[in-house]
DNA sequence: AGCACGCCGACT
DNA sequence: GTCGGCGTGCTC
């Protein structure tokens, strides 16, 4: 709105990085009037006795506190909007959903040199190649320059420019470039380090021939590629080796063909360096990473390329989700189902879920590809929203699914974990030069210290929870608060000096196998031994040679690496599903036993997978031992269809924790009852709590939740907007720590 | 969130 | 007398 009369100066509405759900008005001073500031370009503003960095939201506003009141802006940061229509639109869009400030959705938007103001703009770099004359001359002529011509004959040598930071390590000079360029045999460019002389903007976008399709996935190619330019979602399912990749690489190749850009998203381990090489191999344009690997300055370059089109392919993770393109395409989502796409602090969104916002604000396709499909994306398949596309044959003829053994190990005595029978199973395999993958989803040598004799066992002092027994280093530590002790040489209660480890993680697998296997070597793989640097590398090189060994890991095998020479799967703790007190626990656990099953035996010969199981009967689980995910996903869709739990309902979660338990369950009580009068009221709305979390006690700090269920978004929505706004009056609210979660992917 | 302001106990 | 504990209020 225009202000009413000229003389008043002109207000501008601006977006802040602060925990308040509204913006903040500032005037424009006489001496920036003339300065071009567009909606989403950053401004420096003065807020209380400091200065933060804000993004313009609006101009011309009449502000709704009185004029006097307002400050001046200090300074422009941008001469051009940072974020364009989109980008603000999308950030409002998950600041409704999140019911967060507006502020600190940009705030998270934006690369860290960013958020405190620093330039927006590529840091370029000399390069230099020859010209057609250079190409043409021959350096030996240039007898009165010889460090000219060796720096000719240097440039000759490469089709693509050179780096003179390149040039300047092997001794050539600025001066002997120079000279070159005057006499028309070298040419200069200014370009990024890290386009690698690619460029988007080239016309030809193939860098080696496509792969032959078969007929499954020409069809799906076909399918999507009929619709670039439409807001459809498809959903690929695609059992393992089904060459979902190369489907993804030709329907890239055609969008890339129009101009336009393609983001790919990858959980968060999924980022293998091969499945990259992959697509810089295939593609001539610039294809650019963003995931946690990179630092501030890499991860800014990488966002800058591709707001500024210059990036052809963006592929990373979770964040990348929201990285602005200048011409964006097509959207890939590779392993929908997985659990790293959700943020599980500060603004919490799922990156599945905010690509298919961006699809439909842009009128672009989104593919979201899984072997293993989450019921929710499954859900939205069977209603229509998203058009279900299969890969069902294998490729390359010799890849056979293994078959999967369910091992009964009811009334069995167990040796650390581990049945006597499959150790069996196991020897033979190693005899016959094969590999063996085993999987136990617990870290550490063992999940809890006990005394025998009086029961006492190694709780956290700070957690409702054991402390899990580790040999290296030894230590008590504890997986939720981090707190570390000595291990008790006798029990702490009866001086007993017998204590006992109760169960089994990897580090004690890994003793029990060496122990059973004394020819064979047994590595490792866990979040302990992998942080060690350059361990994984080794580790790889050593599996790679296919010599008989054993991997023991966590579910962290599962994921990343595929190892070729494996043939034997062995999941050694498949029953938590069914124990789980989320209700997606079962989801999971088909999902995971489904990919460590396709982790068997896909090359060459035929893989085996035993699951070591008290429930060899379980219709569930032999759904999935017979390869079944889909009849495995529509028991479990049915299951949720008669609790009336997500999909078929609609879901959030606040949370709360305190120092002390009253205090929560105060607050908590006291704003489901003041708000009661309201939310019952709201149709279909189901409020229920305060509950105490499946882990009350964490750290030292009590945690309940309340939880809000309804069969449409928009009356939910209503729910938490009430209940927010209750919790923003409450006076416990400077003690109590709270947050919001919709869609929540975790329970706890 | 941050950060100032303000009001009480225990220190030089 | 003052240093610092944290309860309270506000940020254009
Ligand atoms: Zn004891
Ligand atoms: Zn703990």
């Amino acid at each position: 709105m225009h202000s009413l009369f000229d003389d008043e100066p002109p207000v501008i509405r601006v977006a802040l990085p602060v925990p308040l759900t509204r913006c903040f008005d500032y005037i424009l001073p006489p001496n920036l009037q003339n300065t071009y500031l567009p909606l989403g370009a950053r401004v420096r503003v003065p807020y209380r006795n400091r200065t933060l960095v804000g993004v313009v939201m609006a101009r011309q506003v009449s502000p709704d506190i009185p004029l006097e009141k307002l400050k001046p802006l200090t300074e422009v940061i941008d001469d051009a909007s940072l974020l364009d229509d989109h980008q603000l639109a999308l950030a409002k869009w998950l600041a409704r959903y999140c019911h967060g400030p507006v502020g600190e959705v940009i705030s998270m938007m934006l690369p860290a040199p960013l958020r405190q103001g620093a330039a927006a703009h590529i840091q370029e770099e000399t390069y230099w190649m020859a010209t057609q004359s250079g190409r043409a001359l021959e350096p030996e002529k240039m007898h009165r320059a010889p460090k000219q011509a060796e720096l000719l004959r240097a440039l000759q040598k490469h089709q693509q420019p050179v780096a003179a930071t390149m040039l300047r390590s092997l001794g050539f000079t600025s001066t002997q470039m120079a000279a070159l360029e005057d006499k028309g045999l070298a040419e200069r460019y200014l370009q990024s380090r890290h386009l690698e002389g690619r460029d988007h903007e080239t016309p030809s976008v193939l860098a080696e021939i496509p792969l032959q399709l078969n007929d499954d996935q020409k069809h799906v190619v076909s399918e999507v590629t009929g619709q670039l330019g439409q807001s459809e979602v498809f959903l690929l399912e695609g059992v393992t080796g089904s060459g979902k990749t190369e489907v993804y690489l030709q329907v890239i190749e055609a969008v890339l063909k129009q101009g336009r850009q393609v983001l790919v998203l990858v959980p968060e381990i999924g980022l293998a360096p091969q499945t990259v090489n992959r697509f810089k191999k295939r593609f001539s344009v610039p294809v650019m990473t963003l995931h946690s690997g990179l630092n501030d300055k890499e991860r800014l370059d990488a966002w800058l390329l591709a707001r500024d089109g210059r990036a052809g392919v963006l592929i990373g993770t979770r964040s990348a989700a929201v990285t602005p393109f200048k011409d964006l395409g097509l959207i890939v989502v590779d392993e929908e189902h997985d659990a790293s796409y959700k943020q599980g602090d500060g603004i919490r969104y799922s990156a599945r879920d905010l690509a298919i916002v961006r699809g439909k604000m842009l009128s672009c396709p989104v593919v979201l590809g899984s072997a293993t499909p989450s019921l929710e994306t499954l859900h939205n398949a069977t209603e229509k929203r998203f058009q279900w596309l299969k890969l069902t044959q294998r490729v390359g003829s010799s890849v056979q699914l293994p078959d999967i053994y369910l091992h009964d190990i009811q009334n069995k005595k167990l040796t650390n974990g581990i049945d006597g029978g499959l150790l069996q199973v196991m020897r033979t395999h190693l005899e016959q030069g094969g590999q063996v993958l085993a999987f136990i989803n617990r870290r550490g040598f063992a999940p809890a210290l006990m005394c025998h004799d009086c029961g006492w066992v190694s709780d956290c002092p700070f957690c409702d929870a054991r402390m899990t027994l580790h040999r290296e280093p030894p230590r008590l530590h504890c997986h939720h608060c981090d707190s570390v002790s000595a291990i008790p040489h006798q029990c702490p209660k009866c001086f007993n000096s017998e204590l006992k480890p109760v169960g089994s993680g990897t580090e004690r697998m890994e003793e029990t196998l060496e122990q059973a296997f004394k020819d064979w070597p047994v590595f490792r793989v866990d979040r302990d031994t992998v942080s060690k640097k350059g361990m994984m590398e080794k580790l790889l090189a050593r599996v790679n040679t296919e010599e008989p060994c054993v991997l023991v890991g966590t579910q962290m095998l599962a994921k990343g690496h595929h190892f070729p020479g494996v043939s034997l799967v062995v999941v050694l703790d498949a029953d938590g599903g069914f124990y789980s007190s989320d209700f997606r626990g079962l989801e999971r656990m088909g999902q995971l036993l489904t990919q460590v099953a396709g982790r068997a035996g896909r090359e060459r010969r035929k893989g085996k997978v035993v699951v070591q199981t008290h429930r060899p009967d379980d219709p569930l689980l032999k759904l999935l031992a017979q390869h079944d995910y889909s009849e495995f996903s529509r028991c479990l869709l049915e299951e949720r269809k008669d609790t009336l739990l997500p999909p078929y309902s609609f879901m959030a979660i606040i949370r709360a924790e305190a120092n002390q338990s009253d205090l929560v369950s105060g607050f908590l009580t006291d704003v489901v009852q003041a708000a009661a009068p309201v939310t019952s009221q709201i149709e279909g709305l189901e409020v229920t709590g305060p509950v105490p979390s499946p882990m009350e006690r964490r750290f030292g700090r009590y945690h309940m939740q309340i939880w809000l269920i309804c069969d449409r978004r928009g009356p939910l929505h209503q729910g938490i907007s009430c209940l927010l706004e209750l919790i923003n009056r409450h006076p416990l609210q400077r003690k109590v720590r709270w947050s919001l979660d919709v869609d929540p992917q975790e329970l706890i």
